[in-house]
DNA sequence: CCGCAACAGTATCGACTCGAAACCATTTTT
DNA sequence: AAAAATGGTTTCGAGTCGATACTGTTGCGG
């Protein structure tokens, strides 16, 4: 019997923590909470279907109460700005202001883990993000929690020619950043859709 | 330039939010916060020297007041006992009840993550392993934060005999198993990887 | 076109986290 | 013996977080 996976796991989640503990570092010089970071990164990442606050406490497993909390903090503080949709109004729309830019951009939140990473080969590095993103995309399904992720490899992806993407079920053209962006409607190629289909039981 | 490491970084982000929020669910049976279920979770693997609140609270990156709060807590609900150092008075020496190690092992909050990585081959999970382990110790190193390591590998770590050990550090002797625990005094030897047979994958 | 369910988000409440700082009881140092 | 250091606890205030109730908007079925 095996046992790495165990050790893979109290890997991933000391790393966290220590992430996490670093978060709070640079967190705390703006009084803000870890999640706030997170949050911003995420502001940082995600597509235009993805800035609500719906989709962000789905990504970062809170609730929609708490998030709206989140936000209000995050509002007060001038770094991320709300607008209405023009199209659904009930729809928040968020981005981050030009302070949260300033922000993220300055605390580099990252930065320590990109020097931790500094003695390891690019290739042991590759070999590492293969196994996580399988394990990633198994743990989703299992949990069949959203997939939230880059439209490469979306079934919704579509390539209109070399430089001019599209979303198949938005139908939205995309360009080639937007497509490198996070996106919360992200299925997985391969995963068989669910159509509705009539039942006929009772 | 390679973004691989930061590719890496949002892979373990991800999984440990992922891993949190079953940690939640988890919890929430029992009216428990995730810290909580981390906090069983470490006393289950820490040595001799190292189940106090001091050291807990140094690894999961928590002040001595909320550790101390917490373990009023997880003592209230009869999940952890506290009991007196007979040599420090000062200390507080922490176990798991009864309780608490039942409820460890029903919950088995790693279950979920053992199964998400049910297809990835033994092997590119020790890959995986080894290039993560190298990034914690370097962000250890970087951050000079406390090793927490088993002490295999640990600077004070004396073989005795073919199945004796003892810590150097503390002159104590030390079992097999015992010195397989974390402990807070790890003081990681010059180089120790145990290498793996260099593949490309892909 | 109306009415009502579904939906996005907000507000409020209570238990808990968390850091900071003050505090207490024991060593340890001087 | 006095002072400093150490391991823990207590208290305070701001914030997280889930649960629940609520507001306003959309969209569906009659």
């Amino acid at each position: 019997m095996d046992k790495s996976p165990q050790v893979l796991f109290e890997l991933v989640e000391r790393l966290a923590n220590l992430m996490r503990a670093e978060f709070r570092r640079v967190a705390s010089d703006e009084q803000l909470q870890p999640v706030h970071i997170q949050a911003l990164a995420y502001l940082a990442r995600a597509n235009r279907y993805s800035n609500t606050p719906q989709a962000m406490a789905e990504y970062l497993g809170l609730t929609k109460g708490t998030m709206s909390q989140s936000l209000l903090l995050l509002d007060r503080r001038g770094l991320v700005e709300r607008y209405q949709d023009d199209l659904d109004r009930r729809v928040v729309r968020l981005r981050l202001s030009s302070a949260g830019e300033q922000f993220l951009s300055e605390a580099q939140p990252q930065l320590a883990w990109q020097h931790a990473t500094r003695n390891i080969s690019p290739n042991r590095i590759r070999n590492a993000v293969s196994a996580l993103r399988e394990t990633l995309t198994t743990f989703q399904d299992d949990n069949e929690s959203r997939g939230f992720g880059a439209c490469h490899g979306c079934r919704h992806f579509e390539r209109l020619s070399a430089r001019a993407y599209r979303c198949g079920l938005m139908g939205d053209r995309l360009s080639g950043p937007e497509a490198r962006r996070i996106c919360w409607l992200h299925v997985p190629k391969g995963t068989v859709l669910e159509e509705d289909e009539d039942e006929d039981e009772e």
